[in-house]
DNA sequence: TTGAAAGCGCTAACAA
DNA sequence: TTGTTAGCGCTTTCAA
């Protein structure tokens, strides 16, 4: 805290400086600062004493020049999307524990895929996590070559890209159970269309119909977000027989469904059950109360790094795709249908 | 996109690999690589050709350490929070006109505000833009006493912290305006506590009233959630005579506010009109439709690069807080009362 | 345990 | 226009 400010130049205090004052040359106080064996006791407390009197702060940029490994991950990641930000918390608690540091690399409007992946580059990343990266396999395949690249979120077929992400069809086996569970047998699907998992919950959902012996799959035409979800639910008003129960693609475009189908003067859950997917921080409102497939964002994170750093390492992995069980969470939208 | 996979060893290209390839210096390369003044259209091709085939890519970390201006500034966000993702999209826009560098850092549930910015001081930064913050004046102060920093969206007073924010009460003035254009007299506001900002707000919407000679200055505690302003709402309901409008301290909280109303059987905008803030990507849905005070990011987030960038230069600048009008957006939730 | 010397990849200053 | 020399702040030999 205690800075010098007075008589020192604005410049920051290096590791030269901070020798001068300890009166000890620089790679003593370069293996003290480090906490790397190499000193005495004594110097080491000479040493702390002097950089905290100049204020000195290591130089991440020399210090990851010198250095053979950057143990540097770069992450891409949508600055827009709210899952990525759990993501992101999850990785760095993954990345502290292992002693490797994160680079950020937003997605925005303005700043496209490769140019977030460009800027990791440079800066020396040595792997790679991409959170549902919009990019052709084979760009990710180009860059895989040269150093692992980890995708979350999203399935890539290609041998030389790690994936972890849901288990997309898993989640959907489960929120299809829980239904006929309750006694549903017209259920609907509102799908997500192109984006990643999609094709995975659709295919989830049309397996657990024909597991259950329900012949009526209706999907759909959906997409990610609440204003997809509204003009989906109005087509689905419109059917005839009208499903009692309507799995959705993601909880945003679920919260459109529910906007409308209250607005239309249905009672929820009486008169339609409602799941989504994410389990969003919406969905978790007491008055949304969306009963949703969560995703264990923990256990993807710790996988992802942990994967990241095997491959850095060069441990040979048997499964490059790690699939993880997803878990419904029952809130107040699914409920029997009225007419049970 | 061609890189070499064969025979070159997996080491990355540097420069001395790209001038050797040429047949050129080292510093040569450098020139043509930065594009800047200082070597023949001749050479420039001949290199060009060189770092291609060679997969050149420029080491920022080298790039940093040698210069002597970084050109990198940093950015600590919340990565939970959805209109800092809005800014940081505006900062990426604003930095790469003035051809600075964006560093990121995330503030998550187990990584907080001090441990942001540690590691974009080690990086190198030569200005900090913090997004929110919550650290106290005094830390803040002694950042700033070191380097630049543009504090946005929260109100600091020290002499050393630029401050960018949006002008609240000017907008609890509009949205007032608004409402008496319309024919309101009984309005209400629903507060956020020790929000950022909701003191401002307060203030703007007590003086509004008080401009326009309204006597019937009613706040009500609220919160920055869903949760707290449907509490709040519900209260509203009990309150006799019962307001015919209702200013809400940010989207989230309108959100809760709006679903009660509705709950309740109000028919809206007729029985009551309610006006949020924020511009939220929530009040934007077609089937919210949210009246809001909209924020003017682009504008905000163009003034905090600029204003870390004239400091650096050193600029002398007059206004230490530069305080943007908010706008009105009159969507569907604002209406005459349904007397009048 | 300590210090001297070298060099990571790059850019800046200067000389040719 | 081009090349030479030096050095950013740090870590890594290696020798004392």
């Amino acid at each position: 805290m205690a800075e010098v400010t007075g008589s020192t130049p604005r410049r920051r205090a290096t590791l030269a400086d901070v020798a001068a004052h300890a009166g000890v040359s620089v790679p003593l106080v370069s293996i003290v600062m480090r906490d790397v064996p190499g000193a005495s006791a004594a110097t080491r407390e000479r040493v702390r004493q002097a950089a905290e009197e100049l204020g000195y702060r290591p130089d991440s940029r020399a210090r990851l020049l010198r250095r053979t490994r950057s143990r540097l991950i770069g992450v891409a990641f949508g600055v827009q999307h709210p899952f990525h930000g759990d993501l992101v918390s999850g990785l760095y608690a993954a990345t502290d524990a292992a002693d490797y540091e994160l680079a950020l690399s937003a997605v925005t409007p303005g700043r496209d895929e490769r140019r977030a992946i460009a800027s990791l580059l440079q800066d020396r990343c040595e792997a790679l996590i991409l959170l549902g990266p919009h990019s052709p396999t084979s760009y990710l395949a180009d860059l895989a070559a040269r150093m692992p690249v980890v995708v979350v979120a999203r399935a890539v077929r290609h041998r030389d890209v790690d994936v972890v992400r849901t288990d997309d069809a898993a989640g959907l086996h489960q929120a299809v159970d829980h239904l006929v569970h309750l006694g549903h047998t017209r259920i609907a699907h509102i799908d997500g269309g192109r984006a990643p998992g999609a094709a995975e919950r659709r295919r989830g959902y049309r397996e657990a119909l024909q597991r259950h012996g329900l012949a009526a799959i209706q999907i759909m035409s959906g997409g990610l977000t609440e204003d997809e979800g509204a003009a989906a639910a109005r087509a689905l008003l419109d059917t005839v027989p009208r499903p009692t129960a309507v799995t959705v693609f993601n909880d945003r475009c679920a919260i459109g469904v529910l906007d409308v189908l209250r607005g239309a003067g249905l009672y929820l859950p009486r008169d339609m059950s409602v799941i989504g997917f994410d389990d969003d921080r919406l969905a978790r409102l007491s008055h949304v109360a969306l009963t949703t497939v969560a995703q264990d964002t923990q256990q993807i994170t710790n996988l992802a790094v942990t994967r990241a750093i095997a491959r850095l390492d060069g441990t040979t992995v048997t499964d490059r795709e790690l699939i993880i069980p997803p878990h419904l969470v029952v809130r107040g939208t699914t409920a029997p249908p009225s007419g049970s």
